[in-house]
DNA sequence: CTGCTTCCGTACGCCTGCGTACAGACCGTC
DNA sequence: GACGGTCTGTACGCAGGCGTACGGAAGCAG
C-alpha cells in the first residue's frame, strides 16, 4: 500500500479530510522524494505540481537584485505548496526550495484544481492555510527588519525543528545567510555563539540542537507568534 | 445618487464586475469617509466590515515588541480591506489604518460573506487579488531587510502618489517611520537629502513630489517589481 | 598519502541606522 | 502677540552588519 492510498497521512491538511473523500484524491497523489537544495518553483514559471509535504520542509524564497535572497515563509506537513493554484492563478511569485529532505505527496496542478473545486472540506482547509501562510509572512517580514541576526537564527532553528520533529539536521553557513537575508559570515558569527553558550552543537554542515529552552530564550517572541498562529490559539 | 448605487465606481475590483451583478450588490454598500489616522482593524480583533477604497489608501502593517511596527502592504482602490473574509477568517492578523484620507464603500463582513457565496465574478476578482496582496507583502518584506532608508522611503511615496494619484499629500517624518520601521530622525534624514536634491518639498506634514523621474531613480527596483505585479504584466 | 573541494573561523575598515537629547520653527488659540 | 503643542533639524557615541580577504580544518577521491 502506498504512502498516498493510506488515509489520513501524515499531511494536516490532508488528515482534516473524512476518510472517503480522501481516498478518492488519493489515486492523483504520487509520493516523491525532495532532497535538500532542490527547487520546486522558479519565480514566475509556471506551477505544473503541487506539494503535501510528511516530512520534508520548504522555504519560500523571494529575491531582489539577484543574488540577495530572503525566506518569507517555510512550509512542512502543516500545508501545502502552491497556494496560487487555490487563488486560481497559474505561477508562483516566490522560488520554493526544498530545505529538509524527505517525502511529500505530489499532485499535477490540473487534478488539483478539479479536486479543489468539487471538495469542500478541502477547500475549507486550504483557505485556512493561505490566512496562516499571509499572517506568518507579515510577521516574519517584522522579525526580519527589527531583530539581529542571533534572534533571528535561533527562531529559524526553532521552526525547523518543529517541523521536521527531529534536532538534528543538515544545512551549511551558506543556505543559512541565503534563508536570513544575511552574509555566510554573519551566520559563522551568530552560530559560533550559540556553540559557545552550549546551546547548538554545529559542524561541517551538520547542526545539533542541544538546549531548546536556551535557544528559545534567545529567539525572539516571533517564533511563539507564529507557533501560536498555526497552532490554531486564534481562529 | 449616492455613490454605492452608480455602476462601475473607482474601486477596480467592483469595476470589473458585470453591472447587473454590482447593482445587486450596491445596495449593501455604504460611502464612508475615512481620515488620516484612523484604525480599520486591530490584529485579532474581530474583522466587522470590508471596505473597497475608491480615493483613499489603507495601510497593513504588523508589529513587534509593542512599539516598533512596519508597513507590509498598502491598499488603495485597486484592492479591499478584509482579504481574512475571502479566506473565511474572522480576523485580520495585521493592522489596517488609514494613511490617506478619502471614501471607500463599506459592506458588513456578513453581507460581504453571502455576496461573495454567490457572486462568481467578485471570488475571481478578489482571488486574484489575494495573491497579488500576498506578492506584495513578500516583495516588500525583501526591501525592507535590504534596502536602505533612503530609497525605501522613495519607493514609498511613489507607492503612496500612484494610488492617491496625486502628488501632494499630508504625513508626518513620524507616521512614516512607523511604515518604514525606521526612527523618525531616520525619516528626516533621508527627507531633507531629497530636498536638498529638489526631488520633494517638505514642511510640517505636507509633501510635494517635484521630480518623480529623479525620485524613481533613488527608489528601489522593488518599486517597479510590485507595480509591475498589480498592472498584471504577469498573471 | 596527497591533493582538491567544501565548509568554517577570524580579521579589518566602513557605513548605516539606533538611542537619546536638545533646539528651532511653525501653527493654532486664547 | 504671547503661549503651548506639534513638527522638523542636528548632534553624538555606539552597535550591528557589510564587503572582502585569507587561512585552516574536515572530508572525499585517486
Amino acid at each position: 500500500m502506498p504512502a498516498a492510498k493510506r488515509p489520513s497521512p501524515a499531511n494536516h491538511l490532508l488528515a482534516a479530510m473524512r476518510p472517503q473523500a480522501y481516498r478518492s484524491m488519493a489515486a492523483t497523489l504520487t509520493p516523491v522524494e525532495l532532497v535538500y537544495g532542490e527547487v520546486l518553483y522558479e519565480p514566475l514559471e509556471k506551477l505544473r505540481f503541487v506539494y503535501f509535504p510528511l516530512n520534508c520542509l520548504v522555504s519560500l524564497l523571494t529575491s531582489v537584485d539577484k543574488g540577495r535572497t530572503l525566506e518569507v515563509g517555510m512550509v512542512g506537513n502543516e500545508g501545502m505548496i502552491g497556494i496560487p493554484t487555490v487563488l486560481g492563478i497559474g505561477i508562483s511569485p516566490v522560488r520554493a526550495l526544498v530545505q529538509g529532505s524527505g517525502t511529500a505527496l505530489r499532485m499535477t496542478a490540473a487534478y488539483f484544481r478539479a479536486e479543489f473545486a468539487t471538495n469542500a472540506a478541502l477547500r475549507r482547509a486550504l483557505f485556512r492555510y493561505t490566512h496562516l501562510l499571509m499572517a506568518q509572512i507579515s510577521q516574519t517580514a517584522a522579525c526580519n527588519r527589527f531583530h539581529n541576526s542571533e534572534a533571528r537564527l535561533a527562531r529559524w532553528l526553532l521552526m525547523t525543528s518543529d517541523r521536521l520533529q527531529v534536532n538534528k539536521f543538515r544545512l551549511t553557513h551558506e543556505f543559512l545567510a541565503h534563508m536570513l537575508g544575511i552574509r555566510r559570515v554573519g551566520v559563522t558569527k551568530a552560530a559560533s555563539h550559540l556553540e559557545r553558550k552550549n546551546v547548538i552543537d554545529y559542524s561541517r554542515g551538520n547542526i545539533n540542537i542541544l538546549d531548546r529552552q536556551s535557544l528559545e530564550a534567545t529567539a525572539c517572541t516571533c517564533y511563539r507568534t507564529i507557533k501560536n498562529l498555526q497552532d490554531g490559539t486564534h481562529s
